[in-house]
DNA sequence: TGCATCAGCTTGTACCAACAAGTTGAGCAA
DNA sequence: TTGCTCAACTTGTTGGTACAAGCTGATGCA
């Protein structure tokens, strides 16, 4: 006999209820009172349920609407074909795949020197608090916020590449600016973490809670040094990052879809 | 004159102490009731705004023992070398990584036979509900739960290689076990996603609220066909995933550490 | 018809009270 | 000293109340 508390209870038999489609994705939960009534307990003891339900990003509330069960739909990220490393594409990959879906991405833009934090620091191997160049990308799919890019350049090679440091777009994308000029990209190392938003990052991507961000952080190098450093947060519930390693087989062709 | 809930701003308050290192990492916060006198607050509302703070993954609260400033040792993961191609070395890059890491590495181990979920079957391409041999691993680093995985093996491929059902152990490595009698990976497609964790993983990972799971899935195909599909999940908290791509260079070589 | 208002629903915020249950250290007993 | 008990702390659970604020559809006025 192991009693849950009663307010688990309730998280416990809605939770059930959602997976097994009582209560289908975009549908709307009975409301506080009627669940109060339902599980004999009070509306503080329902709202601690759902706010279980909420923190694990099952539903989400409206203030003046109630519950709403969470949809799904899952935007597909090829990591490794992002940014192709003989035909360098950059941020482009980016309207063309979201174009390619049938959605419509508009994105701003902002350039700006600024010191480098201790993380990018250490990526981008030069001095803590030395300046670098931020070109930074703030993009949304149908008007609703998909991600935040940020990428540093360190000094010295904004010295070198003094467009990087413009405001405006770089219309041939950056890798390719940047091989023009004899700097060329020859592999990048990437690095993948989850954790749940700041409250800047939860206000830049509209999440609220219960939502993971998916953390991207790419840096990129040149023969002999370390060029840029990338870090792109996307909404964990919306997002899902591809890797293809190896040969490329029958895996891509014989797919029926 | 935007006035913030009274709960929120206890939460701004404290997140921004911590932040500064007022509360450093490991440290205690002051009970409810101090917090209550501190803000003018009921305790309700005092615990609201620590709720947040929990949800967001910053601290953690223990019956009887206040809250914690969570700390936050991150582990890597080099996906891109965990299964080389050549090399293929399979489950062994974990005890290898935390040994060398000076932790002690612990797993249970289960194999069963089951039909394949929809998640699982689309990836190996067969009828969903055909039966699959799932070999599940359970693994801790110093006694804590670390991840779970559970690599898939579709039916067909298991009446090719009959050691996959059994419950022991594979000396060699399942990969080059299957290289032995001719199906050999050439390549594999990886998925990373962050929700979440459901309840069962939460039991299985003991984490609480506030702290997101990694989803890895690799899906490893021969010439002609998916042979397996492996399915991780890791604490979110204390994971990052890496990916090298491109030609190894200087970034190696010239790295201190 | 068209528009504004408002009643009646919803969740959000804030307070109070009481008791349960986990943890720790002081202090007493063997 | 050793070990047990218990008081005093902590957070966890559950109930209650009141009012604020967002949303929707019905009502009624122009």
């Amino acid at each position: 006999m192991n009693k849950q508390p009663k307010y688990r209870q309730v998280a416990d038999a809605l939770r059930r209820e959602i997976d097994s489609g009582v209560y289908p994705p975009g549908s709307r939960l009975p409301s506080e009172a009627e669940l109060s009534g339902r599980f004999d307990a009070s509306r503080n003891t329902v709202r601690s349920g759902l706010n279980m339900l909420v923190s694990e990003g099952l539903i989400s509330s409206s203030q003046g609407l109630g519950y709403e069960v969470r949809k799904h739909e899952v935007f597909e990220l090829n990591a490794s074909r992002f940014e192709n490393l003989t035909f360098p594409q950059n941020g482009d990959a980016y309207s063309t795949d979201v174009t390619n879906a049938g959605r419509h991405p508009t994105q701003t833009f902002r350039v700006e020197v600024t010191p480098a934090t201790k993380y990018v620091a250490e990526r981008l191997k030069v001095e803590r608090e030395s300046t670098a160049v931020l070109r930074f990308c703030h993009r949304f799919v149908d008007e609703v916020p998909w991600s935040t890019q940020a990428t540093y350049y360190p000094d010295w090679l904004v010295k070198e590449a003094p467009r990087l440091a413009e405001p405006g777009d770089i219309a041939e994308g950056t890798t390719r600016y940047l091989a023009g000029i004899g700097v060329e990209q020859i592999g990048y190392f990437d690095e993948i973490a989850a954790r749940m938003p700041t409250p800047d990052e939860a206000r830049l991507l509209d999440i609220g809670a219960g939502v993971p961000v998916l953390l991207w952080t790419r840096t990129g190098y040149s023969a002999d040094k370390v060029i840029r450093c990338t870090i792109t947060t996307f909404r964990g519930d919306l997002n899902r990052m591809n890797y293809e390693i190896g040969t490329l087989s029958a895996r891509q062709e014989d797919d029926p879809q």
